[in-house]
DNA sequence: TGACTATTAGAGTATATACTCTAATAATGG
DNA sequence: CCATTATTAGAGTATATACTCTAATAGTCA
């Protein structure tokens, strides 16, 4: 493999380690046995190698969510949504976590991200209107749908850092593929109201093959 | 004011408009104009400052966010609560944006926070156990609540952390007070479709005050 | 007043971090 | 084979950051 590409796929397992704030380039560099220069020769900065990551997990989302508009989605588009979905939070992990920062240092990643941001959110919207046209939901207005995505995005980036948090006690709380494949649970909780009777249960018993374990801890905190 | 409490007051200031990143224990000394030294008499180091303010924003969500369990709520009691919250999330707004980092860094920190939380989704809970009781909300099975609480809490902690990138190409988005509380917006979209028949025009009345007005860049994506 | 403690200033330090520069080594193409 | 370009090593640097240490000053209380 090339160089640059080595240095992009291990900036990407060590941001999904350690965190972003916790990997210097002279640690990736390290960690690959090559010298800081040569890094630098291939990449301006560490926002450079950021921004370039970025553009990959783009790039992904962009492979698989577009939403066709030219007929009705079934559960099985949706579940293949998400699932793609999340699949590709988990290999892009530390980006949602450490987002604010990245933004407040690079201006090319906060348009871009903000646009994409924004597309996504499109894109949402348009799966909600295909599931709608195929008797999956009820239908809902324009501005319902708007906060619906709204809300399903943010429970979608967020969930990660949530489960961080929620499993802090335990080693350092490393999370599973599994665990984050779970927030797809609560969204379709975000989202069952809106089933129609037909489709109810079906969704229902999908739904339940991803619900999440919280940790112990959870339950002594009723006692406060 | 005592010292110790105007580097209380400046760091949480400047964690705000800066981020917690980019503010250094030098700089909030400076800030001041006192010494570094003075400011490490007074808090072994920073993340003992953060801890601090944690503790306060932890006691001020605690004096609201007491929800009676032995009387149904009212949707005015509901709308103090929310009101409240995302009170107390403007005046700690750098806290959960920068969240990631300070619990990798400080144990004390990562295990009070995770209870807060926990604590937190608890009276949430409460929160819509009292409006069931009320006749306000359908009743759920304890999953639903369960499940619904923790929407709440995502969209309620991560409004904020959207707002700044949605608005990013504004001047660096400066947030507004009025902008965070449009969350209520968001967060009684989750529960509008619980809302029985009789109170429904009246939530959706309420909610409406609150809708968000999204940057124009929100259209515009539309065409990707 | 005088002894003692609390507070503060401010210079200073060890370490880390992002990044640079030069020179050497490979690869490539004519 | 030579000339040119691409890649790499590795030492080095400017700056920042969190934090320390000593000595001075202010407050307190017997």
């Amino acid at each position: 493999m090339k160089t640059r590409d080595r240095i992009l796929q291990a900036s990407l397992a060590l941001f999904n380690e350690e965190g972003e704030r916790n990997v210097t380039t002279n640690h990736i560099a390290a960690h690959l046995g090559i010298s800081p220069g040569n890094l630098y020769y291939h990449f301006r900065n560490k926002a450079d190698i950021i921004y370039t990551i970025f553009l990959q997990y783009r790039a992904l989302v962009n492979q698989y969510l577009v939403v066709p508009r030219d007929r009705p989605l079934t559960i099985k588009d949706k579940m293949f949504y998400l699932e793609s979905v999340f699949d590709g939070l988990w290999h892009y992990r530390f980006f949602h976590r450490d987002l604010e920062y990245l933004l407040t240092t690079d201006e090319r990643l906060r348009r871009d991200y903000r646009d994409f941001t924004f597309q996504c959110l499109a894109e949402i919207r348009a799966v909600l209107q295909g599931l709608q046209e195929g008797g999956i939901l009820r239908s809902h207005s324009d501005g319902e749908q708007e906060a619906m995505a709204l809300n399903a995005w943010l429970v979608v980036t967020n969930w990660m850092a949530f489960l961080k948090t929620a499993h802090a006690a335990e080693g350092d709380g490393d999370i599973s593929r599994e665990q984050l494949r779970q927030g797809i649970y609560q969204v379709l909780t975000l989202e069952m109201p809106y089933v129609t009777e037909r489709y109810h249960d079906e969704v229902m018993d999908l739904r339940e093959r991803y619900r999440p374990e919280l940790p112990e801890g959870a339950v002594m905190a009723t006692a406060f």
